[in-house]
DNA sequence: GCTAGCACTCTGTGTTCCCGAGTGCCAAGT
DNA sequence: ACTTGGCACTCGGGAACACAGAGTGCTAGC
């Protein structure tokens, strides 16, 4: 059905359509891309392709426009993700070297993709789950607050000011902070709350309300963490874009952290690079994704991708958000 | 030159344009404000008021818009703040009170800022300048790194992964981080930098590399924060609003801390309400921003507000960055 | 199976025309 | 001296219209 010469009609529409922003018709094609055919031929294929429902055309005696069909085609089976250039390369190794801590590294990920895309770009942060405990901190407030600091080795830091049910002095902190910390000093996080159940019971009874307390506390900062924050930059790079759906919802989107997991992906196929393309999205049926899974090895952190207009260079696109997930993923795994 | 009547004019004239969208005639101003005198009356009045820059029409034969100059009139002598409704206001003392810590604060408030005022919200990070060290802590993360955390009263934690310059065992950096507590625990931000000056000669010699690497860290972490972050909420709002400015540039400044930071005033006038309308602006010609301070009381934090088109309903905004400075500074105060 | 030619169908653009809103000014009224 | 009604003028925006150009589908020939 789809001969060879058909398929490189359609790569040749995506890609005339996608750096003109116009439809695209059959002599334009016949001379630009050398097809060694004739308008007519090509003609004949176009047809044959919106048969098929590869493309589409906008109104009578337009040129075609590719569908999301036609799109999909394309990334699957027509085109090579793009590799950066060497000097992109270098230019985000030095970029993403100069971060400080871990906000700092999702903040300069996101600014970069972003730069680097000429999209919107969408970083989830890593999730605490496949992290271990650094050290449990203490920090008596007055006598019935405390703060708790929970330190990972990802670097992530979490606080949360504890109210207490009865005074508690010092040196009972510093022995309950002893205690946390010897429990569960290098502990994946999800084995936490197994490692603490029994606590309260090694210690004396009137320190029993306050450490329940406490524990409470820590297990449900590790819960509430657990589906993660999500930044997003180059908002500016919509203006100039065109959407089908209005740029209304997607600005909304993008500032509802719910939808914004979903539109990433949900974590079936964690470290893939995936494409989603108009209608393919759950919600923002004119917009495409290209996301991907990044985190040190196996211990796969979270995802990162760009948001655009389906009508959008998807080789290069795939090569950047590839290029960056490594080399952010290369940062985390160094610190 | 501007008598009773004529300040009547204008003011009707922001009213009706700013909940109308449209250039405002004579004859409708005449009807909808009981003005008691002809449109003929009224286009007299008119025509002085645009002698004196305060109105101006988009066209010969379209009716009268405010001016910047008009707008400031209108702030300043002509309108007064809005309180927001009792509702209104148990919303958002209810919203706010669900915060857990300070960044849930902060985000909350943005969000809430811009739900209210159906503008662009934008919220400065409490700075660290009149905050005082609750708690350093050093945490070892091998031989060669420890993990630095600074906690303050105002419940920001700052952290930083520093590279030894040699192998320090675990009970000398326990040592240096009880004498750095000794030293610092209870003590203002600003004046940390003198007190751990003569730090490094209370040590033994061979701890002093280590020791001065760790506080030039320390003193870095504090002038790097000094200028805060700020974050913003409601860009779907400006999807609708038309700017004479692109969106583009609105966008773009959102995004730019340093570009915000200015908008939202420099701090000569820290605790004050202010209005800056289009030309006033630094940057972004076309939008008004109002924003005022908010912290605990005389210990001054940083500032809010919010970011619109010139054409905004100044009464209304001005009472909604009000209450919600005033809420979330009780908010800090209490915690 | 490809190509050339041709008739057809649209969209987008430029032109013209006209209506109506709104103004400015003037002369009359209070 | 201010207000008012009347009136001519201006200009933007919409409707109607024609037209050129791009692009297509179809058919007949190579």
């Amino acid at each position: 059905m789809l001969d060879e010469r058909k398929l490189a009609v359609l790569r040749a529409i995506v890609e005339d359509y996608v750096s003109t922003n116009e439809p695209v018709g059959s002599k334009a094609l016949a001379e630009r891309h050398n097809l060694k055919v004739s308008p007519a031929t090509v003609r004949n294929d176009m047809a044959a392709l919106e048969e098929e429902g590869y493309i589409t055309q906008p109104h009578t005696s337009a040129g075609r426009v590719p569908t999301d069909k036609g799109y999909r085609l394309f990334v699957d089976r027509l085109s090579q993700i793009k590799p950066l250039s060497a000097a992109e390369r270098r230019a985000i190794e030095t970029f993403l070297a100069g971060a400080v801590d871990l906000d700092d590294v999702v903040t300069r990920t996101v600014r970069l993709l972003a730069q680097l895309t000429r999209q919107v770009a969408v970083v989830q942060y890593p999730t605490l789950t496949r992290s271990t405990v650094r050290h449990v901190e203490l920090v008596p407030l007055n006598e019935r607050r405390v703060m708790l600091v929970l330190i990972t080795n990802t670097g992530r830091v979490e606080q949360r000011v504890i109210e207490l049910p009865e005074e508690v002095d010092d040196t009972r902190i510093a022995h309950l902070r002893a205690v946390l910390n010897a429990s569960l000093d290098g502990c994946g996080l999800s084995s936490v709350p197994e490692l603490v159940a029994d606590l309260p019971e090694r210690l004396p009874a009137e320190d029993r309300p306050s450490a329940f307390t406490i524990l409470s506390v820590l297990l449900e900062t590790l819960v509430e963490r657990h589906d993660e924050k999500i930044v997003f930059a180059g908002a500016a790079n919509l203006a100039g874009a065109d959407f089908t759906t209005g740029l209304r919802d997607v600005l909304e989107a993008l500032e509802e952290q719910v939808v914004l997991m979903r539109l990433l992906g949900e974590t079936d196929t964690p470290s893939a690079l995936t494409v989603r393309i108009g209608s393919e999205n759950p919600y923002l049926r004119g917009t495409s994704i290209v996301a991907t899974g990044y985190g040190s090895g196996d211990n796969q952190l979270a995802r990162l991708g760009v948001l655009g207009p389906t009508r959008m260079d998807y080789p290069v696109t795939m090569g950047a958000v590839r290029a960056v997930a490594r080399y952010v993923s290369q940062i985390l795994a160094a610190s």
